[in-house]
RNA sequence: GGCCCCGUCGUCUAGCGGUUUAGGACGCCAGGUUCUCAUCCUGGAGAUCACGGGUUCGAAUCCCGUCGGGGUCACCA
């Protein structure tokens, strides 16, 4: 049975872009092995800790539509989903390591341990716990009796190579002594993540650890305790890390990594999934536009690759776009009214104006600025019309005689009147264009006016720029 | 700095020893359609496959080195 899982820290506003790209990764090979997708929420970090934030990350996530088959929300039989809730298995777990002696308590301060990792640093050797209390246990539990602070710290072998065979980057290989005598459990009873991670991970049954590549330094750690324990091997693959345009890892100070922020810009969820279904993987028919099914049923890690790429928000947007005119009217116009419900637009004139700017809009929220005329009159005019009041009365009035207030029509009636003043058909449009929506860009202009109405564009045109 | 990962057009990528004058997509430029914009169509610029050595009849593709970029070195995840 493959098990896969993302596992968040609610430590900021929401989940992290490339958190969500994880996800998808994860929820996709789960979905194409007949699998099961896990939700498992890393609260340990209490200091961290930012209130709400669990609550908006499972939104966020159930809003792009990645439903996990277990987690916090939707229970199962692994639980509980939460960290903080199973303190007393991470604590049996540390015991039965340190009776093993694959463990030790700790009870250095923390200035100690920062001048020894400074005293190392100087003399150019791998900074790291020198394993002093490991050499006094019975004092040092006499200590903790007395009730000082300790830690728990795994006991790492020294001159040892590590080797695991990672399904995107074939074999890595690490020696222990790059490696610290990990802390286990923290001075506040929590475990730490290396800690978690593992107990969890096993006991949840994961079979694919897919993660991001930053965790790659720390996964000798979790297989020294999978060893420790004696316990078998999930697979690990690690997924490329989206860059910033100056190629570091993606960041909240260079680029909006929030994943709801781009729902909030009026991305459609399957754009934004399909968009990053392209980070580090290629359709092996070369296709980049595919749904759901299509990606889990072409997807492999072995198809991966291991290059950082770049998140392009301009390509992203095309591909947005590309949805948004494959997406039926009347879907795009629910999507319209819930993107602006603030506004309470006229759901008839939302209607009628899809079609005019469906080709016309990247993202939800260009809406209001391609087509708010259709709700407001122009308070601005992008060209002054002082000049043009004759021209403008003149197509007012003849289009007060018009009878079947049509686009064509409209259009018709125009043209003659741009013909009769003997204004080239660029320049009267335009004027037009500008005294009814106030802007030089526009949908349509003719459609555009049939969906004002008769009255409605009348009197704009007598009364614009007055 | 140590360790680890990576290196094909500006960006996302195809390519897995010969079919490649290195293909596609985004973006950019030009033209066409058009009352604006967009869509759509056509064309174009853009990568000596980071560099240097090998291996081979033959390398973007395999090996080594150099350089460059990134990640990571906490009682954070």
């Amino acid at each position: 049975m493959i098990r896969t899982r993302i596992a968040p820290s609610p430590t900021g506003d929401d989940i992290h872009i490339g958190n969500l790209y994880t996800a998808y990764i994860n929820w996709a090979f789960a979905q194409k092995n007949d699998g099961k997708f896990i939700v498992r929420i890393e609260d340990t970090d209490r200091t961290r800790l930012v209130e709400g934030a669990e609550q908006k990350i499972l939104s966020t996530l159930n809003a792009y539509g990645i439903k996990p088959d277990e987690s916090v929300e939707v229970g199962g039989e692994f639980g509980p989903y939460r960290q903080s809730e199973r303190l007393p298995i991470y604590k049996k777990y540390a015991e039965e390591l340190i009776s093993k002696n694959k463990a030790y308590f700790c009870i250095c301060s923390r200035e100690r341990l920062t001048n020894v990792r400074e005293e190392m640093k100087v003399q150019k050797i791998v900074p790291k716990y020198d394993k002093y209390c490991l050499g006094r246990q019975d004092e040092v539990k006499k200590e903790i009796e007395k009730g000082i602070e300790y830690v728990v710290r795994l006991n790492i072998s020294e001159n040892t190579e590590v080797v695991f065979d990672d399904l995107i980057r074939g074999e890595i290989k690490i020696n222990t002594d790059n490696l610290d005598d990990q802390v286990l459990i923290k001075s506040d009873g929590f475990p730490t993540y290396h800690m978690a991670v593992v107990v969890d991970d096993y006991l949840m049954k994961i079979s694919h650890v897919i993660r991001a590549e930053e965790w790659i330094s720390s996964t000798p750690k979790h297989i020294l305790l999978y060893q420790a324990f004696g316990w078998e091997l999930p697979v690990f693959a690690h997924l490329p890390i989206l860059r910033n345009p100056d190629k570091s890892k993606l960041s909240k100070r260079k680029n909006p990594v929030w994943a709801s922020w781009y729902l909030e810009q009026g991305f459609l969820p399957k754009a934004v999934l399909n968009y990053l279904a392209l980070m580090g993987w290629s359709h092996p028919e070369e296709k980049e536009i595919f749904d759901h099914d299509e990606f889990i049923k072409e997807f492999t890690l072995e198809r991966v690759r291991a290059v950082g790429p770049v998140f392009d928000v301009k390509k992203l947007e095309w591909m947005n776009g590309q949805y948004i005119m494959k997406i039926q009217n009347s879907k795009f116009k629910i999507q319209i009214l819930n993107f602006y419900t603030d506004k309470h637009l006229d759901e008839k004139i939302v209607e009628q104006s899809i079609p005019l700017i469906k080709e016309r809009i990247k993202k939800l929220s260009e809406y209001w600025n391609i087509a708010g005329f259709l709700f407001e009159r122009p308070e601005n005019f992008e060209k002054d019309l002082s000049e043009q009041k004759e021209l403008l009365t003149s197509v007012a009035v003849r289009l007060k005689k018009v009878e079947s207030w049509t686009a064509d029509q409209i259009g018709e009636e125009m043209q003659e009147v741009a013909q009769e003043k003997e204004v080239p058909f660029g320049k009267f449009f335009m004027t037009i264009r500008i005294a009814i929506s106030g802007k030089k860009i526009t949908p349509p202009l003719n459609e555009s006016m049939e969906i004002l109405g008769k009255e409605e564009c009348v009197e704009r045109l007598l009364g614009a720029n007055s």
